[in-house]
RNA sequence: GCGGAUGGCCGGAUGACCGCGUGCGCAACAGGGUCCGCAAGGAAACCGGGGCGUGCGAGGAAAGUCCGGACUCCAUGAAGCAACGGUGCCGGGUAACGCCCGGCCGGGGCAACCCGAGGGAAAGCGCCACAGAAAAGAAACCGCCUGCGGGCGGGGGUUCGGGCCUCGGCCCGGCCUUCGCCUCGCAGGCAAGGGUGAAACGGUGGGGCAAGAGCCCACCGCGGACCUGGCAACAGGGACGGCACGGCAAGCCCCACCGGGAGCAAUGCCGAAUAGGGGCCUCGCGCGGGGCAGGCCGGGCAACCGGCCGCCGCAGGGACGCUUCAGCCCGAGAGGCCCGGGUUGGCAGCUGGAUCCCGUCCGCAAGGGCGGGGGCAGAGGAAUGGUCAUCGGGGGGCCUCGCGCAGGCAGGCCCCUGCACAGAAUCCGGCUUACAGGCCAUCCGCGCAA
């Protein structure tokens, strides 16, 4: 109903994707907070809301309902490795590197009130270079904030116009 | 040196930046609850979270979840029987095992060594494809032999008939007998030979016989009372027997031994809203409850139904299949006290284990005794990592052509490649399966040099 609570956020800019996220440091100015998803619940309501492939993988996202007893200002995220990716090893070396790469993005590019679940794909999870999965992740973020909300298009592959910069909405 | 056998071990290293889980220590800023206070606030340090420092943090298979246990809950206990499942040469080891060690037997290999579900086929049933005559109380397709009968041919005899005649005989036919062949039939004997098969009711040689056959003999094989060695499986010898005993038990089965079920999502505990259950004690068994044999009354055509009495006679019900024994519980109300089910979340279980290493003693060994020492993964959408650099590894190409007859080896340069199988989930003992590359020890065969 209302907008997601987003003016806490320090105004400074920051262009996310263009500097790999080697000197991200989680400066302590807004209490933003990141947690684990740990229910299949939140994992089913993700997967029903808005979604963006990537080469490396799938983006899953939906703004929490602020009826939920989550505070308002942390960002969830989860981890889906399903028998598809391979055996145990393979399945845990996938969810580890999706797993660094939201540490390094989603302080920057994440927005507070939002789950996210980031869906592994067999071999490319593993084998994609991993500042092209930083970039990747940076994008798919862009664009799934910038799409309409599912009730409207059930499918929208976030192609109808020019993505957003999501520093814009910081911003404003 | 080449080829092989067995046993054991490793299974990347170092560094940089950024992270995760957990134990300990420190500082106490901020938060929640508690207590004190009218309040600001303070106190103790309860709870959860964060900060800094520091220690530790996947495997030989963590895998498959195939065996055996520990542990927990459920089932009243004991004995017997039955059913079901498992194991199966012998001895030892072990908490236990289907595991391990040592040995036996059979098979393979020149050898080191390897492989084997390896109890019972005179308890019984069943099966033995194809081929073959026949697949299990033996039988007989071709075949061999004997007798009889028939056919053909040869020899011999003739007191028979006919013909010729040199009157001595000769020829033809018949009959008798004998031999051979057979094309055959009948009756009987045989199982050597042929051929089939994974397997054919012993093998080879000789005697014997009508032909044959353990029918007899020699050797071999087989069975085998008994003797010797060994704890035993078994091995060696063997009177005697005289061929009698085909294979399959991974078809059923028999025998011996073992086995209750479910599993850490076991199980226990804590907190909250809701629902309203259970346990114990006391009173009371008036007469209530339940069941059954019997009697009476009523209804109904009847099967039967309902009520009452009798009566505690105490049967009845519950408890993994059955039986027996021992014991237990339940049923009906009132009062009092206490406890708590399911769901979700959290905590415990949770890592010290039949443990590992070293020494010593016993043992061929598996292993065991004693002494000393080490002990630091415990997650829970699941930590133990992400990115990168250098070294190492692997692959390819070129060069030196240094060494070698050669396959090749050594050195140098360049390029490519994150690089075996694989991730703890209660914990142990095993098994099985996967595995790039590499190391060590012992042994065997062949070759070379000395």
């Amino acid at each position: 109903m209302t907008p997601p609570v987003a003016p806490a956020t320090d105004p400074r800019d920051r262009t996310p994707g263009t500097q790999p996220a080697v000197s991200v440091c989680p400066t302590p100015g807004p209490p933003l907070q990141i947690e684990v998803l740990a229910r299949r619940p939140d994992f089913l309501r993700a997967a029903q809301a808005r979604r963006q492939g990537m080469p490396g993988f799938l983006l899953q996202a939906r703004q929490r309902h602020p009826d939920e007893k989550v505070p308002a200002e942390v960002i969830r995220v989860g981890f889906t490795c399903s028998r598809k990716l391979g055996n145990a090893v393979a399945r845990n070396r996938a969810k580890r590197r999706l797993r660094e790469v939201a540490r390094a993005v989603l302080p920057l590019a994440g927005r507070p009130g939002w789950d996210y679940v980031l869906v592994g794909r067999p071999g490319a999870t593993a084998e994609r270079r991993f500042a092209d999965l930083l970039a990747d992740l940076t994008r798919a973020l862009s664009q799934i904030h910038a799409s309409p909300a599912p009730r409207d298009k059930p499918r929208a592959p976030g192609a109808g116009g020019p993505a957003r910069d999501p520093a814009k909405d910081h911003r404003r």
